[in-house]
RNA sequence: GGAGAGAUGGCGGAGCGGUUGAACGCGGCGGUCUUGAAAACCGCAGGCCCUUCACGGGGCUCGUGGGUUCGAAUCCCACUCUCUCCUCCA
């Protein structure tokens, strides 16, 4: 949520800042207009109650109270009418107030390059040579298929369309990755955290997600709206959910944490995209990277995390490069994101592996994650980050399209063969 | 699912319907003392919002939402959550 206060002192700022995502800013003005009669009623409310509460102790200390609060009674009564006539416009102005502020996106980073979609995303870096063979490179599906890894026609039998079936050295190989993921996290000192994949609404909307992700969530519908249920889109929603209304010791900061879970998505809007193989899932295993940490080193640490998820892809070797997003490719919540993208070589092209971004104090604000400097310091909003660290599904899909053999087999990197516990998948499925 | 108990400040724990935003203890912060530390002693301290250039002033806040009352942490109602016992269960 965008802080009211930045949009009172410095409009043209969120004007221009709108500009940038390419959506329209009339809602300054509109916002700023209901902030003042909200304001105002809260001014004249408050002066009221304060005019009673002197009425009120007054029969407190009067020797007879009885006979002062008789006394008093009618002009108190006429002070909680004009009370309650001054006040009632306040909740519905609240309410106007927080619709409008949730649908804007985070303020961008001076650093993101203007553009509207990911042609205008900027080349940070690359790693590795995109792997040369001296046959024709196959997708990753007809690979999967035949080595029997991969069972797409079984999954679509029992669940639908955008569910796959891991089997046998593919089951394994998704299993090792997770152990790989973790363990590479904690040797960067993340917490490692296994929380519910099942939240509430209440966690739901403080992350941000009822807005940016509402028609991409499976619910279940409770006895009333307020005890519907949600599957987690990320483990970014119960991490960084985990701290919300708390007041954090600033010497603990930053806070990092781990967790490997399934994530679902319905994927609406995305008819007829990638809808081969297991690009695009309704349900995928991925490990989440979350950062609790201060506002002087937000920025520092978002290269930390994006470092932290491509030396994983430098570890087993997958040539991949890091793209600076533009402002019309940038999420709701963030005010800068690096995407980290493989190199897919039955695509022939880079593909979304990770999606690293500095929220800033954007979500906390919402949550209502704060942190202390001092013992006695006034307490500030937290700047959250995150990134995936990594995504097994697609992870997946790069080592079988990178590792391809011209047999049909599919060798496996040797940083993952301690937790694979093979080292090929042979044409026939079997391990060696 | 059934029965009971309870929800107060960072923690523990008080709180006749009226200077209780909240005793007391621990913890925290700042002092005094000390070469330094500890101990002891003294003092300061919740959060949110409105207002003010500022000093300050004001409102809200004792799980949440309603109600009774001139006045509610204290009384009433509903809800939520936690704990104990029973039942069930990976």
């Amino acid at each position: 949520m965008l802080n009211l206060d930045l949009l009172r002192r410095e409009p043209d700022h969120v004007r221009a800042a709108s500009r940038r995502r390419g959506i329209g800013s009339e809602f300054v003005d509109r916002i700023l207009e209901l902030d003042r009669e909200r304001r105002a009623a809260i001014t004249s409310a408050e002066s009221l109650k304060a005019e009673k509460n002197a009425l009120t102790a007054r029969i407190a200390k009067a020797a007879d109270k009885k006979a002062a609060a008789a006394e008093l009674r009618p002009r108190i009564a006429e002070l909680d009418q004009r009370i309650a006539e001054a006040g009632k416009s306040i909740p519905v102005l609240d309410e106007r107030i927080d619709a409008e502020l949730a649908l804007i996106p985070n303020v961008l980073d001076g650093s993101v390059p203007d553009g509207s979609d990911e042609h205008a995303n900027q080349l940070v870096r690359t790693w590795g040579e995109p792997p040369r063979f001296d046959f024709e490179p196959k997708p990753h599906w007809e690979i999967g298929e035949r080595t029997g890894i991969f069972d797409f026609e079984r999954a679509t039998k029992i669940s639908g369309s955008r569910f796959t079936i891991l089997r046998g050295a593919g089951a394994r190989l998704s299993r090792a990755l997770a152990q790989f993921f973790l363990d590479r996290a904690a040797r960067n000192a993340y917490a490692e955290i296994n929380p519910p994949v099942l939240v509430s609404r209440a966690t739901m909307w403080s992350t941000g997600q009822l807005s940016k992700f509402s028609d991409q969530m499976y619910a279940f519908e409770g006895d009333d709206a307020n005890d519907a249920l949600y599957l987690i889109p990320t483990a970014e929603v119960p991490l960084t959910g985990m701290h919300r209304d708390e007041i954090l010791p600033g010497d603990g900061l930053p806070l990092r944490y781990a967790a490997h879970t399934p994530c679902f998505r319905k994927e609406a809007g995305a008819a007829g995209k990638d809808t081969r193989g297991l690009i695009r899932q309704h349900q995928f295993e991925k490990v989440e990277l979350v950062w609790l940490t201060t506002p002087e080193r937000s920025f520092d640490d978002l290269e930390t995390l994006t470092r932290n998820a491509t030396g994983l892809y430098e570890e087993l070797g997958i040539a991949h490069r890091v793209m600076l997003l533009c402002a019309g490719d940038t999420g709701f919540n963030a005010a800068k994101t690096y995407d980290v993208e493989a190199w897919l070589p039955g695509a022939n092209t880079y593909r979304e592996i990770s999606s690293c971004s500095n929220c800033t104090d954007f979500q906390a604000r919402r949550s209502s994650i704060r942190f202390r400097r001092e013992a006695t310091a006034k307490p500030e909003l937290v700047h959250t980050l995150n990134g995936s660290g990594g995504a097994i599904g697609r992870t997946i899909v790069a080592i079988v399209e990178n590792y391809q053999r011209a047999d049909g087999g599919i060798g496996i990197p040797d940083v993952l063969r301690p937790f694979a516990g093979f080292a090929s998948i042979e044409p026939d499925g079997s391990t060696r």
